[in-house]
DNA sequence: AAGGGGGATGAGTTTATTCTATCCATAGCT
DNA sequence: AGCTATGGATAGAATAAACTCATCCCCCTT
């Protein structure tokens, strides 16, 4: 069976008049007759009483064609949907973001999206990396924006900015008599840290060594804003990347923050996704957006 | 766009990998392959992220295989529909049958019909015969009971029985005096008929004559049973069919019958059907069992 | 680097669809 | 009756679509 056999017996049911419904379908009029009769020998089944006054649908037919037209509005509902999700930019994207990034970075480009993407509909998702990935993979998510490149071969990402690290501390801590901070100066043991499975815990001790005990500790602080608390409290310091500053600790009362000039205090912000996704030109655009949404603090080197 | 089309996306959907895909739908891969992806560009759309890790079905591929699946299912439908309609013993067959015939003749099969045609539902419609052959030619209803030969080039018919015209009169009238009756016998002005429209009506006038006055006191008579009536209460005399006369007169109290027996006071009952009609085996069945439950006033020479 | 899984590609064959031309049956007309 | 027009069926050739086999290419694994 075919769908066009199903148009060819429905315009012989709307016409009741084979050459009418021929011309209908484009199509010869032995053309029509010769599918429809194998059409009725495949189901065999008379679809239509042919007499020289006209076409009758036998009730078998009727029953038939009521269902033809089913397939065929369904045939019509395929083309429409591809149709209408024909624009890349149109659609729904499912973006992961790392939470040290989320809170501070989804604010700088979601009103772009609306203004410059209307059509695109963003659905957000905060985790750790390591989740991100696994959903990037299943298809759960089509993009991320992660502080790691990608280890997959299936994965690719687009790098988005390059964040430094901020050292955050009390006001009354020594280092605030300094004009500018290196991690030399700091006792590595009074910084705090995220707990595990953050990658900006992995990011800082990439930088620095607190002692084991001290690394233990960081299981009380899952989130930036948890750890800021904590150095307010006199707990210790802590880094905090760039775009957390904007917002964060620089307006709290108790604290001082510096940006660290290490080199290696910084980390890359990538917006990675599937190397076969099909929307790439969705990445690219929501790419474009976000980097236009960036403040000065991380665009400049 | 092809129903088989819709097979491949679905089977590739169901099982992510297009090697078995294609064996589930016994044809090779390369064929299963071009054929989705010639899909793809008419339509203008990825269904699938191809990767090494295996297949994931895009947003638009999910939406367009759950209606692709709906197609699939539609073309099933037809083919169930088409199989259960196989028997053409099976089903509904409409069957017309004029007023002088209706009431006395489908007792007479009804039952047959439910014993050896238990698949066959009937539906039953009273009319005149030019009503009924309207009904015929318009394809409302598929057979007809007739007392009548079909003149239309269309319809054809199959003998049913040769049914002996009666004549119903009051006890106390001087033909009760008689052995047997002849239309010789009768004051043919005494004779009452149905209203017009009746072909009984016709076919008696065609051995009878009464006057105009008597043919337009006939207003009064819209059925058999009235007919009959107007005897009893002493109008007159009157012709019925033989069928009619098995539950009817003879058991009235003051009224007498006698077979007519004139060469031409007898009418053959035939089953009329569409020439094309597709269902003859149906039509064949159906007369052989009025034919058996015929009693022998009508099956006796 | 070699082997293998898995989808894509290309050439050639088979199958299905379509066309033109013609036929046949019926209906309506003269 | 015979003639002509209408409308569906049939036949054969041409065309288009779908299929298969062999092979390729990518990339993952060992």
């Amino acid at each position: 069976m075919n769908l066009r056999d199903l148009d060819y017996i429905c315009a012989v049911a709307d016409h009741k008049h084979f050459g009418k419904a021929a011309e209908a379908c484009h199509v010869s009029q032995p053309t029509l007759s010769g599918q429809i009769k194998k059409l009725e020998t495949r189901l065999k089944v008379t679809l239509f009483e042919r007499s020289h006054k006209g076409i009758r649908v036998t009730d078998v037919g009727k029953d038939i064609i009521l269902i033809a037209r089913e397939a065929r509005d369904a045939a019509k509902r395929i083309k429409d949907v591809a149709a209408s999700a024909q624009d890349p930019l149109a659609g729904n994207l499912s973006l992961g973001l790392i939470p040290t990034v989320a809170p501070y970075l989804i604010p700088l480009f979601v009103g772009n999206i609306s203004v410059h993407l209307p059509k695109l509909s963003m659905t957000y998702r905060e985790d750790i990396t390591e989740r991100l990935i696994e959903s990037l993979l299943s298809g759960e998510l089509d993009i991320a924006v992660l502080a790691t490149p990608p280890e997959e071969d299936s994965l690719t990402a687009i790098e988005l900015y390059t964040e430094p690290f901020w050292l955050v501390f009390p006001k009354d801590h020594e280092l605030s008599k300094l004009e500018a901070v290196s991690m030399n100066d700091v006792k590595q043991d009074d910084v705090l840290l995220l707990t595990e499975g953050h990658c900006f815990r992995d990011q800082a001790l990439s930088i620095c060594r607190p002692s084991l005990r001290r690394r233990q500790q960081s299981l009380r602080a899952t989130s930036l804003e948890t750890l800021i608390n904590l150095v307010a409290s006199g707990q210790g310091v802590t880094l905090v990347p760039a775009l957390a500053m904007r917002t964060g600790p620089s307006h709290e009362s108790g604290l001082m923050s510096h940006k660290l000039n290490d080199t290696g205090a910084a980390r890359k912000i990538y917006l990675t996704y599937r190397k076969r996704f099909p929307r790439i030109a969705a990445v690219n655009e929501l790419a474009k957006l976000i980097k236009d949404g960036l403040p000065s603090s991380v665009t400049e080197a």
